[in-house]
DNA sequence: CCAGATATGTCAACATGGCTGACGTAAAAT
DNA sequence: ATTTTACGTCAGCCATGTTGACATATCTGG
């Protein structure tokens, strides 16, 4: 059938294709958000708070700028969200030792185990994707994605996805 | 350096790559939804007009159930973002023949033109990122986002996207 | 045929998490 | 010494989600 239809118009496949893939990530995106929006609405905490705590587990100490980099929100939006964090005790601000004015960003050990009982839902579905996918099909859908990320940030996402 | 870690301790391979897989999706998630956020806001509209445009124009005639089925969201939600889209012409809905208490929903020429434009960017990102990954990475790409889904509803959705 | 279920709409109130703009302070850099 | 940087804060706006209650038209099953 695809390739009947490809054989009469190359471009309706392709047209077909692509929007298959658009759709696909919305699914699989509204779903990757579900369960971890209900653990962290039992805190009175929503998906940003998660994004934050995310990329602080990640990479303690970062800045705030780094964290403001990645998130791609302003910092008055994310100052609501780090202050509250910090407020209950889940964050914690130090200030740097080679430039004072920073306040990196560290979890506390409460912290930690929010984000770890927020993202296990994420962790097991991701993993049982991988393995019903196969090992090079895991290669190939990161491929893919980072094929989705803006050309000039890919060198940087590559970089921070690897450091861990 | 990853067989090293892994022939270290297995597990640590398996969560590093389970996190890249997950920040991966924040990632593509972002710059995905970036172009079109900026078009809808030319004409004071946001993501969830857009949502509602693409599955209309990709299933013309569609009922108002099954669009919130799709998206996930209260009734009360999607019809404030229905109501402006018919008001302001890009959207039509018409009594169902068969059940008229349904209200089928239609693009108008007008949406199917705003479709196009804010979809655009989205289907150039997702066909460069094809076009680099090959042909098989396609396939996988595809089977990891269904497999993220959750599976009481991969058939629905492979029907889904599959009739187009 | 009628009672109840269904498809849809609507009013009201609220929360989250984006945004802009303006302003402030401490520390680093030139 | 001045300027720039890193960060914070106040105030207000907007989009988009939520819950709950109620209304209407139409279909369906007993």
């Amino acid at each position: 059938m695809a390739d009947v239809k490809s054989s009469i118009n190359p471009l309706f496949l392709r047209e077909e294709e692509l929007r298959q893939g658009i759709e696909l990530l919305f699914y699989a995106y509204r779903d990757f958000t579900g369960e971890p929006d209900s653990i962290l609405a039992e805190y009175g905490f929503g998906r940003a708070h998660h994004r934050a705590i995310h990329f602080i587990d990640r990479d303690p100490g970062m800045t705030v700028a780094a964290l403001l980099a990645i998130l791609r929100i302003t910092k008055q939006s994310l100052s609501r969200v780090l202050g509250q964090l910090v407020d209950e005790g889940y964050v914690e601000q130090r200030k740097g030792v080679r430039d004072r004015r920073q306040r990196l960003l560290y979890l506390t050990e409460k912290g930690r185990e929010l984000e770890r009982r927020v993202s296990e839902p994420q962790r097991a579905r991701v993993a049982q994707a991988y393995r019903e996918a196969g090992a090079e099909a895991v290669e190939a859908y990161r491929k893919v994605l980072l094929g989705l990320i803006n050309a000039a940030d890919r060198a940087a996402v590559l970089r921070s996805i690897q450091k861990g």
